[in-house]
DNA sequence: CCTCGTGGTGGGAACGTTTCCCTGATCCTA
DNA sequence: TAGGATCAGGGAAACGTTCCCACCACGAGG
């Protein structure tokens, strides 16, 4: 009653004298129709307002239109630049996106599973950490769903996926940090659940060792890519005698922590502390100083993922593992050590 | 092929030994069913890993079980907090949350309709300024959509919203900023197209007219709610002759910028520069110092306005206007002017 | 003149659910 | 023990589209 009944295909097929299937062929711009006839059928359409209806198509196409986003809370920075490319991506298709953050890939496997059979979509993007989950991927192929991987770090030559180098990049932040001569250098782990923590804590350790610095356990504090997270763990840092003279975050929101945590101890940076951040988020520059940061690309890879997902949805052979260049973008927060 | 035929519910009905309404009314948890065959069921679609065809279900119920969520490109604080709130809400329900950002509500009227029409969506979640748009929201009555509006400044009693008093917050945050002593005090006005930058402006001024003080055009600049924006508007306000001593930004992101720019010029806020935010976004808390702001419930006026929408949805009478209280959150970036 | 393809068109089944309208069986009460 | 009420369950139609197949006219080639 209060929803119009809306025109159906049929509608329009009485209105332009023709059949039902050649209203779809119009629809579908598919051949054997003749222009006279077309034209017919498009002003009928317009005039009678008619909407192809989705759920009738989905049923009988055995296609619901809709991608999932499978993200696990990480910095709201880092979700917005992943659904801005999804989206950007998206634009001029027929696809909906349908964002599906989850509480902990690890622990609920089941529920996650279960809401992917259910939710009835064509297909999904896997942000991290659910892009390293063998699991889950194993369902999805067994349901037949197509995915696309963003930053795997683990299990390649899996279908479509789009990553950068975390160990290559970590290895430069790192060796930027001692090339200004820092010597007593902390770092601020990322979420142990995250595959990618681990791949820039080996990229730091390779980057220092090269250049005959040790690591003390006391100097790796972990956080879970939060600003709380890095609040807590950089004031740890900080607490130690002595501090460091710099700190490599393992992102931006945990870099801009640290920086907060140092003008609580009345530290300056970069003069007292230099800080080292990872994915050049909005908040990278938002902070003052503006971050010393590795620009991951997010967003790009959210694009080129969600491009190859769509190859997939139309038939044509599954991409491979895609690899976009990391960026070291020196700003503000990093400088050489005092003196003495 | 790559697709593995799903179970379907005759399927289920055939191992179950029951028939096909059968197994829809244990589905649907409806009465007439005995609880060994309730059991029986239960345990056919598990071994089958029975789901139940959304489209399908859609398709006769004309129902989508998608509700959507516009908005139009504000800070990536707000829409992450606008979507935490709605899905907070979904949760556990069978809805799912579509994001439909839209470039311009204003300029794109058409499309955004066509977009609503044909996205098969069973209501929408309006953010502003699309929700103070009136003619996207008769075009809703008319195709009979609901919608529940987030945030709107006019044309209340029409349909449920879920709002805070824009004037009176800004009144608060102008009272707080004359009460420790500022006189000479710069605006910075968010989008135009938002009709919250008016409000919010009002309430600046009748704050400064009761106190007394005159705000001179050219102590009011313009942004767009975004970070870049607020730099270059703090800049220019920065350069006049006398700078003012304190600067009301419209939004966290804006206010962020402009502790930048002060900090460009070599001003330690909030020393020499009082700085105000407004929305108490993760931004806020993220710089520092950490922004004096109005805190606007976003996360929870999301949630209420879901909420409304599902009571529609279910076929309850329409809510109406709720409003939800502001607060002014006093934190580090305020202070008296500098004596003399 | 008859066949054979071919481009344009329509008829009818199918997709997987829910819902309307039944039929029996069981139960309670007078 | 009869009467109605309640309950468990089933058959068939409906939702709006696409797809397989058949049909028709028409021109070319034999």
């Amino acid at each position: 009653m209060s929803r119009p009944k809306r025109a159906t295909i049929v509608d329009v097929a009485r209105m332009a004298e023709v059949s039902a299937k050649t209203v779809s062929r119009v629809v579908n711009n598919e051949p054997h129709v003749t222009e006279a006839v077309k034209t017919r059928v498009r002003e009928a359409m317009r005039a009678l307002r008619y909407h192809p209806n989705v759920a009738a198509q989905g049923l009988v196409r055995s296609r619901s239109y809709l991608i999932g986003l499978v993200y696990e809370k990480p910095s709201p920075s880092y979700v917005v630049e992943l659904q801005k490319g999804a989206l950007e991506r998206l634009h001029g298709e027929r696809f909906r996106l349908v964002v599906l953050p989850v509480e902990s890939v690890t622990e609920r496997e089941d529920e996650i599973i279960a809401l992917l059979r259910s939710a009835a979509l064509d297909a999904v993007l896997l942000a991290p950490p659910a892009s390293d989950h063998a699991g889950l991927m194993a369902e999805l192929r067994e349901a037949g769903m197509p995915f696309a991987r963003i930053s795997p770090t683990r299990l390649l030559g899996n279908g479509p996926s789009v990553a950068m180098d975390d160990v290559a990049a970590a290895q430069e932040a790192a060796e930027h940090i001692v090339s200004l001569g820092h010597k007593r250098i902390g770092v601020i782990k990322g979420d142990p659940s995250h595959a990618a923590s681990d791949a820039r804590l080996v990229g730091t350790m390779q980057a220092l060792a090269k250049a005959g610095i040790t690591l003390h356990p006391e100097l790796i504090e972990s956080g879970l890519f939060t600003f709380d997270s890095g609040l807590a763990a950089a004031r740890r840092l900080l607490a130690l005698d002595p501090p460091p003279t710099a700190i490599l975050a393992q992102n931006d929101d945990m870099a801009a922590a640290t920086v907060a945590a140092a003008r609580e101890c009345g530290l300056h940076v970069p003069e007292d502390l230099s800080v080292v951040g990872f994915d050049d988020s909005d908040i990278s520059r938002v902070v003052w100083p503006p971050l010393t940061t590795i620009r991951q690309p997010v967003e790009d890879m959210a694009y080129r993922a969600m491009d190859m997902l769509l190859h997939v949805l139309k038939g044509e052979p599954e991409g491979g593992d895609i690899h976009l260049a990391h960026e070291l973008l020196i700003r503000r927060s990093t400088a050489p050590p005092r003196a003495g």
